[in-house]
DNA sequence: GCCCATTTGTACGTATGTATG
DNA sequence: GCATACATACGTACAAATGGG
């Protein structure tokens, strides 16, 4: 169920949509410590060919947590927890 | 200034994204009352025709204000001040 | 200062699904 | 059943900011 270095997998058929599938997935990362305080977040780029899923629905994920002031994106550098 | 019913116009030019000059359209009219509590605001096609904008656009805009809490969209009605 | 790769930001278009009335 | 309206998901292209060489 491993695909390109993805712990956690989306389900395609499932009713949950897939940015809140990717959403819940990173949330739950970020809350096991494995991106700490200040810890950069995989690319756009990586997370779309890690879980192969549109970076539009990549950006929505990451926007809902942006939202919960989880993390903080930074054009040039990338999205940093907060 | 007038295009296509929509009484300010979009600067395709200017430095301001698109989306948001949309929201701070949107924001301003709520403002003035001109959509009242429990107002139905435009669809998201009549939006895109009004102001010459994709729809991803016009949600975009729309997204920034349901994030204010200043309105609420209800799949199969519509997009009401709260 | 300049080029280049990386990364996020914006904007477009298309298609299909789901909910409401 | 049908039309309307929002929701999801895909794809593409280019702009802007950052940092390294």
């Amino acid at each position: 169920m491993i695909t390109h270095g993805a712990r956690v997998t989306i389900d395609y058929e499932g009713e949950t949509p897939l940015w809140r599938q990717l959403a819940e997935i990173l949330r739950g990362q970020i809350a096991a410590g494995e991106y700490g305080h200040g810890a950069r977040l995989p690319s756009d780029t990586t997370l779309v060919q890690q879980y192969g899923l549109a970076r539009g629905t990549v950006r929505k994920a990451i926007d809902a947590l942006v939202t919960d002031g989880l993390v903080r994106r930074v054009q040039g550098r990338g999205t940093f927890v907060v």
